[in-house]
DNA sequence: ACTGTAATAT
DNA sequence: GATATTACAG
């Protein structure tokens, strides 16, 4: 029902027109029906046009549409009303239209979720990218919004995959990083500005899109994660254009995100953003079962003997190593804030030389957003260790484990993961194993402490937006470019010659990486 | 030759 | 704020 894709046309670039956008308009006003309505068709979109809401319902429960722009003012229903409906029913971006340019309106709009307000009488221009609209909302996140000019700040729609990590309030453990590096004299005889106008960059900079970034993911999954290196990485994802520095600085930021992730216990509201660049763009429900399928086997728990211990742990339990020469253990750390269970904090920023205890970052799969789906609850972990007496939210018992993947030592590519409400009690969750419901998502993530409504919310806005392919009636997939603006950076043909046999480059591309 | 890290530039 | 570049060290 509301798994429709949005087309849009590749000639967007330069024709700034849109094809297969389906609009349903509502307004009361015949007059402003037609003007809105046939100014928006000469923007290629598809319109639908009635004259009240409760057509408009109907009218929705019929068709598919991306996006419906709605009368504020009108008899029995209200814009308001009827946009509450659209998104209870159809999770659809509502821009709101009225004569009505007073503050208290447009507010009172935005508010109730109104992704814009236009006031009458519109104008071409301000429909013509609308469009932008009905993608953000499906991808449940932003686009370039390019040319759409006075979008609210408020609105909801917009942007909101930029809002990444807002806070992150985790910065104070590095401050005292003893600044080693790059401190006094830059040794390297290179002192003054013979800067050689590099004011022009020969290539410009890699929007690391979802899709991209999806794609740096399949490479590390498919690599291994303790081997995932710049270099490999960049082999793996073929991507043209790309260069190593390109990879590294991903890798390097990623590695940061792993770990703060890591150190916050990967259940704070702020610290770890659903909409992270780094969490797939996948839903996660579809994350999750994605790597329930492609990691069966690690659905299992180790437990430590003891706390503490990480730094010691033999080769018969250690977690992955992926910060390949340095010595640091890779791994769940959970902590209660404070403490790193498995390690400690002392230990954590050692720098040191020897074989002692090492900190590090938790690897997670690809799909990191698994990370919050992980259900730490009482009985979780029921199977596999004694409860204990808690009958709060139970992360007592969560702080004590040290869970990772069972095969870590079989497998390079280990991945840490935390078990799912659904993986222990398969027969519980809507009688599937591999039936991963919003039931279970909220479960899971109800257990977790700080995790507010608004997140909550989101996750489910965005699942909405995201419908798995295997919920969508009858639309076929096609690979969505979710940046059509630029399109130089190509896959190269898989080259099936060297030492990449095993290996493979990721072939058949879906996604459009840009520049910017 | 390459990597990770961090500082710094764009 | 995100990404690139650079320096440095291993």
């Amino acid at each position: 029902m509301a798994g429709e894709r949005v087309r849009v046309d590749q000639s967007f670039k330069n024709k700034t027109s849109v094809v297969d956008i389906h609009i349903l308009v509502v307004d009361d006003d015949t007059t402003s029906l037609a003007i809105v309505s046939a100014m928006l068709r000469t923007w290629k979109y598809d319109v639908v046009a009635v004259r009240n809401p409760l057509d408009a319902l109907a009218t929705l429960r019929m068709q598919k549409f991306d996006l419906v722009i709605t009368d504020l003012h009108m008899p029995v229903m209200n814009g308001l009303e009827l946009q509450k409906q659209v998104e209870e029913e159809f999770k659809l971006p509502v821009i709101m239209m009225s004569a009505d340019d007073g503050e208290n309106a447009m507010l009172k709009s935005l508010e109730g979720g109104a992704a814009f307000y236009m006031v009458k009488p519109v104008s071409p221009e301000d429909l013509k990218n609308l469009w932008q609209y009905a993608v953000a909302a499906k991808r449940g996140k932003s686009v370039a919004i390019e040319d759409v000019k006075n979008i609210p700040a408020k609105s909801s729609v917009v942007s909101c995959e930029n809002k990444q990590s807002a806070a992150s309030s985790v910065n104070q453990e590095k401050q005292d990083k003893k600044d080693s590096k790059r401190k006094g004299a830059p040794k390297k005889g290179k002192e003054d500005g013979n800067q050689k106008s590099r004011g022009a960059r020969k290539r410009p900079k890699v929007v690391w899109t979802t899709s991209l970034h999806n794609r740096f993911l399949e490479a590390i999954k498919h690599i291994g994660l303790d081997k995932a290196v710049p270099k490999r990485i960049l082999e793996i994802m073929n991507v043209r254009g790309l260069t190593r520095e390109n990879v590294a600085s991903h890798l390097q930021k990623y590695r940061l995100f792993l770990k703060k992730v890591a150190e916050r216990g990967l259940y704070t509201s702020k610290g770890l953003s659903m909409r992270s660049n780094f969490a797939s763009g996948l839903p996660p429900s579809l994350i999750f079962k994605n790597f329930q399928q492609n990691y069966p086997q690690f659905f299992k728990f180790y437990i430590p003997e003891t706390k503490n211990n990480m730094g010691s742990l033999n080769s018969s339990n250690a977690a992955p190593n992926f910060g390949n020469n340095n010595g640091v253990n890779a791994g769940i750390q959970i902590t209660n804030g404070r403490e790193i269970i498995g390690t400690n904090e002392k230990s954590f920023n050692d720098n040191g030389t020897s074989n002692g205890p090492r900190s590090g970052y938790g690897m997670l799969d690809g799909h990191n957003d698994n990370i919050g789906l992980a259900t730490m609850g009482n009985g979780t972990f029921g199977k596999y260790m004694e409860q204990g007496e808690s009958s709060s939210a139970g992360f007592e018992n969560a702080n004590k484990l040290l869970p990772w993947f069972n095969n870590v030592n079989q497998q390079e590519n280990a991945l840490p993961i935390f078990q799912t409400k659904s993986q222990q009690q398969p027969n519980l969750v809507n009688g599937g194993e591999n039936d991963y419901s919003y039931d279970d998502l909220l479960n899971a993530i109800s257990l977790m402490p700080n995790l507010g409504e608004d997140d909550l919310n989101e996750l489910f806005l965005e699942e909405t937006y995201n419908q798995p392919p295997s919920q969508q009636q009858g639309v076929e997939e096609e690979p969505f470019d979710e940046d059509p603006l630029v399109n130089e950076l190509q896959i190269l043909e898989l080259s099936s010659s060297s030492s990449l046999e095993e290996n493979p480059p990721l072939s058949e591309p879906a996604f459009s990486p840009v520049y910017v």
